[in-house]
DNA sequence: GCTGCAAGGTGATACGTTACACCAACTTAA
DNA sequence: TTAAGTTGGTGTAACGTATCACCTTGCAGC
């Protein structure tokens, strides 16, 4: 293809004087010569070669985005918010799906580096970071989002993510305070540190009301991995059916993310178990569909928007500023949007006697 | 950061030895100054550049992928698809969020091309594929992925989708079958060609039966742009609250894409109007969350997996093999798939009077 | 007529790899 | 003994661009 030698020859001038007209340094050239560079460009279809550019430059205005699944629509609407918010800042953002696998985002990771890629948002991921250490000392900026970082916070450009654990315990404690004392939690296989983070919020809220977390109501995906969260639902809804064939089934669930609950959602009600009479349904992100399902989802809320806006600019800055940058590490708070999925406690006996309120 | 005259430095041997061993041709030298190199290598933590190899060898084994928005489960899980089965094939995948917006679509394959890559995959996009031309022209070669492409095959380099006036008319056909006659149809702004053979496949199909498309049935998505399908639930469910609303109601919906038909769903169901009751509500695509969703909804099923597979075998051989690939434009046969948001026209009467069976 | 300087433009080098031609030192076989 | 291989390397020219020091010309000022 055309290469800015073909465009010199054709315009009667040197490479630097193309360099320059398309780079935008057009004072330095006669209006006559510009011209000329110009049509040769438009005739030629010639593109700058970006790869020689960035070879040349070392520098690339781009951020990789390593996310565990783009099937879920809380990763999709955030990879989305991420793009439009570091577009705006003169970056790209590559997309990369892990699929929850290390080895994948291992590779990733090598991967971004070799293509002079610095600065790097990494979705909620296994619960070590060790594995990144290698790529933080290559000189890769990491920014975790979605996920807490006690204890590996010096490998952290900056990270940003709302108070997982707090969020839960908003949930157990709506759910307690609706009278609910036999609670469930749903899951996928507890493999990153967010989801750690969200079952221990919810057992620590109901062991400060004197409550036990039954073994038998926890549901954590008995399922081989790698298919990614297109089977979330269809797992939540598994998940659902099982546990309402118990002897002494929950009144209420929490489940680790609103895809879950939408599946369980419809578990529910193929068993005739209506929601939120029969059971409460309780999810976490506050996705855009929880508020179209039936009945709409009582959700933990992640301020998406605002999150995307801030992982964005911190690590922009960690990759631009000379100095530290002050408040690398942010927790926002969560919200509890309560909408029609969870209500009070049924009045009615079970096998194990009246609820007490 | 370390390159590879470091390496061949701190090993004692020259640069060309060393990307012999980079590149696995460890037969051309001894076992000890493989050993050496490989310890060399380890020291210095060096990530061979993938750019410079790049602009070195002008290959890259990378697809492009241009998606209307990662915000709508159909095409996170098609990315998801695409990638996977690229990955098979030793190829890498770029995702591209373009926000069904042209522009967007022209800037990203100008920086495609100009980071040499030379196959991409375009999702459902504008009914012109006239902006494509120049990089058609250009050497770039153009995979169509979920849209028709009559009028404009010399641009593609192959094509593969569902025919979707056939999968509208199945639904049409279903709809009509089942008794109603005042269908609706919902969708945001009719801007891409699949989207204009879905409505045409709808109108043919009821032509066929005599029934006239009512001009007040047909809602196209009166909101501004811009930001995805993230909102198309939302979108589907204020339709069909104005569409319940009218004098004359429709007792049928036919919805664009599953998503829509989600949010109509919801909405339905809020203004106490039962579904499939009072009204059948039919989508498209049958993403995975069709089935969970209450009812489970009837919808025109894409086989998902083997058009990814389909796309990216007859991409990686326009771009691979010598003489022209046979059988560059698939469509394939669209299934209809009832579930339980579909049944008979209502019996009871309407201000119209009692529906004619 | 000379200096100084601005405007407009050029050439060479470097960026980190790879590929290829080439070389030295051995080994083998006739 | 020597021609022909083989083994284990090396040196260097690309790849397409950006940068920077430098060059030429024209002209104002004294």
């Amino acid at each position: 293809m055309a290469g800015i030698k073909d465009v010199a020859k054709k315009a009667g001038v040197s490479v630097s004087t193309v360099s320059n007209v398309i780079n935008g340094r057009h004072a330095k050239m006669g209006a006559e010569t510009l011209r000329r560079v110009q049509d040769a460009i438009a005739q030629l279809k010639y593109t700058p070669n970006a790869v020689a550019r960035q070879l040349q430059s070392g520098q690339i205005r781009t951020l990789g985005l390593i996310v565990p699944s783009v099937a879920n629509p809380f990763w999709g609407n955030a990879s989305q918010m991420i793009e439009k918010e570091a577009k705006e800042r003169g970056y790209q953002v590559l997309i990369c799906n892990a699929e929850r696998d290390p080895e994948a985002e291992d590779s990733y990771l090598t991967s971004l580096h070799g293509s002079g890629i610095r600065g790097v948002i990494l979705g909620s991921s296994p619960v070590s970071l060790d594995h990144l250490r290698q790529h933080a000392e290559r000189g890769m900026r990491i920014a975790a989002f979605d996920r807490n970082t006690q204890g590996i916070q010096d490998l952290l450009a900056c990270s940003v993510s709302v108070d997982q654990a707090l969020g839960a315990r908003m949930a157990a404690r709506h759910l307690i305070g609706l009278g609910h004392r036999r609670i469930g939690f749903i899951s996928g296989p507890i493999g990153t540190a967010s989801r750690i983070a969200r079952l221990e919020g919810l057992r620590a809220e109901m062991d400060r009301a004197g409550l036990a977390l039954d073994q038998d109501l926890l549901w954590l995906g008995r399922t081989a991995t790698g298919f990614g969260d297109s089977q979330a639902a269809e797992l939540g809804r598994s998940a659902i059916r099982e546990l309402l064939t118990l002897d002494d089934p929950p009144t209420a669930v929490f489940c680790v993310n609103d895809m879950y609950a939408i599946g369980a959602l419809s578990g529910a009600r193929e068993m005739g178990c209506r929601v939120p009479e029969d059971i409460s349904i309780i999810g976490f992100d506050d996705i855009y569909l929880a508020k179209v399902m039936s009945p709409p989802l009582t959700t933990v809320h992640q301020p998406l928007q605002r999150m995307a806006q801030l992982v964005v600019a911190k690590l922009i800055d960690a990759l631009e500023a000379e100095g530290e940058i002050p408040n690398r590490y942010l927790e926002l708070r969560p919200e509890l949007t309560v909408r029609s999925s969870t209500a009070h406690a049924a009045a009615r006996p079970r096998e194990t006697g009246a609820v007490a309120t």
